[in-house]
DNA sequence: CGACTGGAAATTTTT
DNA sequence: TTTCCAGTCG
């Protein structure tokens, strides 16, 4: 009774497209959802309803995202509404951190241990540089340029051996020598890269029936986010995990797809219709979000696009004030227009914006700095999101090779890195880590009598690591109250095992202290790719030129040219009622001045949603060297 | 091995 | 301009 007295209330709150989509049954789903559409909520009300209506245990449903923030919020709004009885929400976790799992049980059937290390960035930049240099390759060969066809691969299921042998040419020759070696090393370390999680899941379900029929009996219901960001691997999963039954439910939006450059593919999205016949597409497509003028202004944008599907966004919101393009002189003036904007909308009076409404965006990281000081010196409080990763701290790092080489005595880049921390201490740490991992050792830790955080500070103290550091040096204060921070993390996860894969797929938040707190009543600064996903009352985009949005990098090939287009979308979509645009005619780039065309997405916005005909000449540019099809 | 230096390069980022 | 890296020197 109660169950469907919540599920009426549950519905009541979404449109019809949305309600269809919450209770649609029996065949899998497609939703399509435009920027602002209540994507979350329709996924987490479905997620809600098949508990409460269907009687769906919530252990049978998997829920995968690509960000722990997303699965973050949609364990805690479902967990809303939910029915208390019902206990704990269903999993929802990243596709990373759900292979993790499953390969952690059931790896052994493909030779794997269950205390894999899991090598991020720049670990396997480390390994791939040491194999370069022991084979004796040029070093024109740079690590991240092999690494990155070797992650091509791997998204696309190639493994070394199938590419060593499809291979042509001197280069790919290389690179095939290098990948070859690089798996052959990681094995040997009982590590795997974040790829390999998703290619070893594939692998797993292809050669274990009964392993996958397990997982297939476990998850009744599969539900995706951000479908247009899957890669071939994670399609693959879906694919072999969704049974006889096809209950799967995705949510995509080819429109916002923008990382087509670490394997993203939006063709998922029509794949889905090959390999699921009776697939069931809903649009949705009434915006929630923006002014109908933002909106107008963005369909202006995407609709140029012609590899991919558009939705119509609609909304009952009103019309809203126009778009302000300023023509800026300059970089430095451009920021002085932000600043001064910014000032006048956040001063007192009924009108005024909070400075946590306004977020500015842009292409590239190194545009921020210009920024940053016309902020500094006007006293616009800001967070920039991006930057150096917690854990990515050499501090950190060190601290946690330590640790990751008593779970896992293979690890060969952790050893490395441990090694070199000094012979001595690394001596010490040896002996520490041999009784540590004894018997005795092992059963205290199954007994929680042997935490995460009294190993770190065992490390930590026989290691004698802290001498590295000045009580009197700021900077070196600063690595203190981080390695403070690492301790804090331990506290949470008191098993080894579960601190170092929290450790290995969580990014901490920037700062984790003030990441809560002090993000308020500040600006956001940051790329157009970070934004997606958020919103605010006022979005700034700079530098819309063309060589810079559209990037210099994507102007000669159509498909990364309709990606770019995509980011703008995204960007102007980010915004509720008020939205800036702005390009400077002069711009410092490398040190250089030059002077740069405004972007040809300002152009292929209706000129009368712009505040004033500021336009003129714009749309006179001439673009066909590069855009023969439009 | 670590600090220095000269030259080349210079998106986007999560897991 | 800044940043990163390879090569060199102490």
């Amino acid at each position: 009774m109660a169950s469907k007295a919540g599920d009426a209330a549950i519905l009541s709150n979404l449109n019809p497209a949305q309600q269809e989509a919450v209770t649609f049954w029996g065949r899998p789903l497609l939703i399509l959802a435009g920027a602002g559409s209540g994507k979350t909520k329709t996924l987490t009300t479905r997620a809600a309803w098949l508990i409460s209506e269907k009687g769906i245990p919530p252990q049978s449903i998997l829920l995968l995202t690509f960000t722990n923030k997303a699965a973050g919020e949609m364990k805690d709004r479902i967990a809303k509404l939910m029915d208390p009885k019902d206990a704990y929400p269903p999993f929802a976790g990243t596709f990373h951190s759900f292979c993790a799992k499953v390969l952690r049980r059931d790896g052994k059937f493909i030779g794997l241990s269950s205390n894999f290390a899991i090598y991020d960035t720049s670990d396997q930049q480390d390994i791939v540089k040491t194999i370069i240099a022991n084979l004796g390759l040029d070093k024109s060969l740079k690590a991240p340029v092999a690494l990155s066809m070797i992650s091509q691969c791997k998204n696309e299921l190639v493994s070394a051996l199938e590419y060593a042998e499809f291979t042509r040419g001197e280069f790919q020759k290389k690179i095939a020598k290098v990948y070859l070696e690089y798996q052959r090393l990681l094995k040997e370390s009982s590590a795997l890269d974040f790829d390999d999680l998703l290619t070893e899941t594939v692998k797993l379900f292809k050669t274990e029936k009964d392993v996958l029929n397990k997982y297939r009996n476990l998850f009744q219901h599969i539900l995706v986010d951000e479908w247009q960001d899957t890669n071939k691997a994670q399609y693959q999963i879906i694919k072999l995990l969704t049974g006889r039954d096809h209950n799967l439910t995705v949510v995509g939006d080819a429109a916002q797809s923008i990382y087509k450059w670490r394997g993203a593919d939006y063709r998922n999205i029509n794949y889905l219709q090959v390999d699921f016949p009776d697939l069931k597409t809903i649009n949705l497509e009434q915006n929630y979000r923006s002014t109908q003028t933002i909106l107008d202004a963005a369909h202006g944008v995407i609709k140029k696009n012609r590899s991919h599907p558009i939705l119509q966004l609609w909304t009952n919101n009103k019309k809203g004030e126009k778009i302000k393009l300023y023509q800026a002189r300059s970089e430095l003036d451009e920021a002085s227009f932000v600043t001064e904007e910014i000032v006048k909308l956040t001063s007192k009076n009924k009108q005024s914006k909070e400075y946590s409404d306004i977020a500015v965006l842009y292409r590239t990281n190194a545009q921020s700095r210009v920024i940053e000081e016309a902020f500094l010196h006007r006293g616009i409080p800001y967070t920039l999101v991006g930057g150096v990763k917690f854990y990515e701290r050499k501090e950190i790092k060190d601290i946690l090779a330590y640790l990751r080489l008593v779970a896992n005595p293979k690890d060969s880049v952790s050893n490395k890195r441990a090694e070199k921390l000094g012979k001595t201490r690394f001596a010490n740490f040896c002996q520490l880590a041999e009784k540590i991992m004894s018997d005795e050792g092992r059963v205290l830790m199954d007994k929680k009598e042997l935490t995460t955080l009294d190993l770190l500070d065992k490390v930590v103290q026989t290691t004698k690591y802290l001498e590295f550091f000045d009580q009197k040096n700021e900077d070196d204060l600063a690595r203190l109250e981080n390695i403070k921070e690492l301790r804090s993390v331990a506290t949470e996860f008191p098993n080894l095992f579960e601190f170092l894969e929290q450790v290995a797929l969580v990014e901490a938040a920037q700062s984790p202290k003030n990441s809560e707190s002090s993000n308020n009543g500040k600006v956001t600064l940051m790329t157009a790719h970070s934004a997606k996903g958020l919103e605010f009352e006022v979005v700034f985009i700079v530098g819309l030129e063309e060589g810079l949005l559209p990037h210099s990098r994507s102007l000669m090939n159509q498909e990364e040219l309709e990606e770019e287009r995509r980011l703008v979308y995204v960007g102007i979509t980010r915004a509720k009622c008020l939205l800036y645009l702005s390009y400077a005619q002069k711009r410092l780039i490398f040190g250089q001045r030059g002077s740069s065309m405004p972007s040809r997405f300002l152009g292929e916005i209706p000129n009368h949603l712009f505040e004033s005909s500021a336009l003129v000449g714009i749309k006179k540019n001439n673009y066909e060297l590069y855009d023969i099809d439009f």
